[in-house]
DNA sequence: CCACCATCCATTGTGTACAATCGCGCTGTT
DNA sequence: AACAGCGCGATTGTACACAATGGATGGTGG
């Protein structure tokens, strides 16, 4: 608890993950890739404290960053006990996926009709750089990446609503691949994700959403929530019980 | 700015609007009723310190009240600048629509297979209220009630994450309408609401659905987004023009 | 007379001190 | 020895003070 960053003042983008905009954003950045790289384990406790001394920014920021991630579900934050990492139950991650099942079909038939060539090119971009992470062996990064290329696929299809539950969807969802993803083998194959876009690209509809709902299968059929989710279950009930595994330095490398 | 309510610190449920629990729902829940009643225009500024003084809290709990309500799309929030009502173009008011057609087609279905007897009970009671202030002239009221109801099905659905969603949805709906509706006819016909839950209780989901996007469509052919939306769109572009109308006391009775 | 610029003021953004709350361990009793 | 009650420590919740930003206003020069 007495290392610190650099106070990150005037820092215009930090390193990977920091998007421009204000401290909140890049301390918001900053847990959300830990979580997903799963630096930070499900059910690790965040204390605020902690957290402002490791960015070099008051509480204040931090809570609004907290408050941000627990509207996205990735973290808990539970009255007058902290905020905790999330650690979604079989039964909500059902539910997420049950919604973006949903979403992703009227995402995949809008973009369709609204995507611009400029659009179709960043997504193609956006899979080779998911194609880099993976073959780099950064697990963290592809599945962050991947989740990004289904929101910028949101953005396509121009309705800011559904941008915005498709973003909370996503991260949830990131949590979730995280948590319960079985094997090794890689999340998105973005192989579908590139079929998808040439599909779009053709505008046919039909195809696009059919190879979307493939696409969603193929990623749920890869988690253990199936049967033998007991033992992961298990993990999950039990996990505010390790919690308190020594509070300090909950991120070690950012 | 002199008058001031009793510190609200210890009244448990505060008349009407107020839920249980802390003080930001005190303060989120009548703001925005107020909203949605009219009593504060979209474009109406938000200041924090005014609202801080009327409710009797610090500019913390108004600052946090207003960051959920900018998150569900009723307020905006401009960096710097301070937050004002929202006032949703007849673009984002599609959208809005778009996004409600779908969620509101998949929460009828989810409701039709998973709604319990108590819930449907509990939906015909909220018919009933809302019913009532209808007749009783309370347009607000009626509005809100209306919007609870369809939250109060996608309860019945089961899914966290469609319920949050359709939180926001329900929210900028009624802000919409408040805005658009045209004439002074009624806004969610109840005995459309009524013949829908006829349809989940039956377990009859194509109907309900059938009935469900019937709905919307008369929801929205009361709103004068189509053709003649020029002088109601004209007043959104200019509304920032009007919101300086004396900041004192934009909320007069709670 | 108009346009531009500098200064001021009102309002929001952030940090920090204090208060309230909850969990935990201690102690005493049965 | 087990359990209930109580106080303590740590952490969150709230208020407030100060800093920073942006708009408004009044003055000056063209």
């Amino acid at each position: 608890m007495n290392e610190q960053l650099q106070p990150l003042k005037k820092q215009p983008r930090a390193g990977k993950a920091g998007r421009s905009g204000t401290q909140d954003d890049i301390v918001y950045a900053h847990i959300f890739e830990a979580i997903l790289e799963q630096r930070l384990a499900p059910g690790t406790k965040l204390s605020e404290e902690a957290l402002g001394e490791i960015f070099g920014v008051s509480r204040t920021i931090i809570r609004r960053a907290l408050s941000r991630l627990a509207h996205e579900g990735v973290v808990l934050l539970r009255p007058n006990r902290g905020a905790v990492v999330a650690s979604p139950s079989v039964e909500e991650a059902r539910q997420v996926f049950l919604a973006r099942r949903l979403v992703e079909r009227a995402i995949t038939e809008l973009a369709v009709q609204h995507a611009t060539a400029e659009q179709i090119a960043e997504l193609r971009q956006m899979v080779n750089d998911e194609r880099d992470s993976f073959s780099r062996g950064d697990r963290g990064a592809g599945i962050r990446l991947s989740g990004e290329f289904h929101l910028k696929l949101a953005e396509a299809a121009k309705n800011a609503p559904l941008i915005s539950f498709q973003r909370s969807l996503v991260s949830q969802t990131s949590l979730i691949i995280a948590q319960y993803e079985s094997g090794n083998r890689s999340h998105c194959s973005y192989d579908e994700h590139t079929q998808l876009i040439d599909a779009i690209e053709a505008r046919n509809g039909e195809l696009a959403v059919d190879l979307m709902m493939h696409h969603m299968d193929h990623i749920d059929s890869k988690l253990n929530l199936d049967e033998e989710s007991a033992s992961d279950d298990l993990h999950a009930v039990f996990s505010h019980l390790l919690q308190t595994k020594k509070p300090g330095r909950p991120v070690a490398k950012l």
